[in-house]
DNA sequence: TGTAATGTTTACCAACCGGTCAAATTATCA
DNA sequence: TGATAATTTGACCGGTTGGTAAACATTACA
């Protein structure tokens, strides 16, 4: 037999699962830091310590080891959103989950910028993804925090620009790096600017959704 | 003579300006849409409307065209953190720079994407650009900030990542506009998620830096 | 108007890239 | 052990890409 690619026999090897698992990962080290288009097999082949015809007995096409990839990649991405409980007390599960978004920039960042230059791009390959399981987990956690702003547990504001805030304040760790490491300085090697993040991002969200009896009327909205 | 390319004669030709002029914005359209190594001088020769030797003709390489590019548009894309004034009102202040933000995530979506898709692949063509002049103006904007904070004018915060969580959460709407849009659904087709998101940024900002008497003691910073 | 400088294009090249093929090597198990 | 299936690799292919050479066209200007 000369294609038994994973899918065709129901039985893994050893084998096919060690080697798929070290082709994600060198994958993962690739496209994360050049794009789709600006990573090729060869790249990954070398990071894999493999050949390209090899990888290629494993993952029909490039495209196939990205999809791959992504559909490992994205229900963890998704893990501190899901855990966003309705039953908890607001104000706590919202610093939580900032905290568990940025713990996972910090541990994670090859897989936010995986994402990020997923949609950077327009999102070429994970458009599906988007409108749906997204879009779904969203407008529930969505409606999550309305019920709470109408309750007045915490200040009325768009759940949806919130979880964006809170994405992209985030996020910013990962994706944006090499800036925020050139803006700091070298003196900042460390984890530090993680904990300083935290700090300043519990502190900006839990204060500005605290509930509050003249609500910054003094700066009212103009268009 | 054969290799005029706009440095060696001083006085630039009326086509020169004209021609330059029309490749930077093919080159815009195209870097930022696909990134430096996805894109194409092909791509970029027809969307400026002209042939592939004709750029090379005005630019040496892919990477004096990208350079220029970069040149120009980083300076423009500073104008609003320049405009932040000392002397102003600090809440004033960081309320319009947010709102210059957001209008230029607006205005100028492929700008912003231009340098998230660099920065993002770990600024290899504009590391200087980061180290130097983006740092030094950021220096100076968070001493200012630091300032007000002594000064009692805001709450205090670190100053760096105010920057941080304004910079992301404005370019957010240009750099990750497939994703917002997916997320809020067909029904927000026009320009309709800028203002609701000004409206909540601004709110979570000014309300978050706003001075406290008690600063939110009941959720006091552990770890 | 003539001519030298400037601008444009066609044809082309070498390197790279995604992917195939067939042969060789290794693992599995009756 | 031996035969069969699974895995690995070197050689190769067609298309793309960044860039060049040189002929051709146009503009500026004396």
């Amino acid at each position: 037999m000369v294609l038994p690619r994973a899918a065709k026999t129901q039985r893994r090897t050893r084998i096919q699962e060690e080697k798929e698992e070290q082709i994600l990962e060198a994958a993962l080290e690739v496209f994360s830091a050049h794009g789709f288009r600006g990573s090729t097999i060869d790249q990954i082949a070398e990071v894999a310590g493999m050949s390209k015809p090899n990888l290629l007995y494993y993952f029909r096409t490039k495209e196939a080891m990205h999809r791959a990839l992504i559909d490992r990649v994205l229900d963890t991405w998704l893990d501190p959103l899901r855990e966003f409980n309705a039953e908890g007390n607001p104000v706590a599960e919202i610093r939580s989950y900032i905290r568990r978004k940025l713990e996972m920039a910090r541990d994670f960042p090859r897989e936010s910028r995986l994402f990020a230059n997923e949609v950077l791009q327009g999102a070429p390959h994970i458009e599906d993804e988007l409108k749906g399981p997204l879009k779904e987990l969203v407008d529930e956690k969505a409606e999550v925090i309305r019920t709470w702003a109408k309750a007045g547990k915490i200040a009325k504001c768009d759940p949806y620009h919130l979880i964006f805030a809170i994405w992209s304040t985030t996020q910013h760790y990962a994706d944006f790096d090499v800036q925020v490491r050139a803006v700091l300085g070298q003196e900042n090697a460390g984890d530090g600017r993680f904990e300083d993040a935290a700090r300043f991002l519990e502190r900006l969200f839990v204060d500005g959704l605290q509930v509050r009896e003249q609500p910054s009327s003094e700066y009212g909205l103009e268009g």
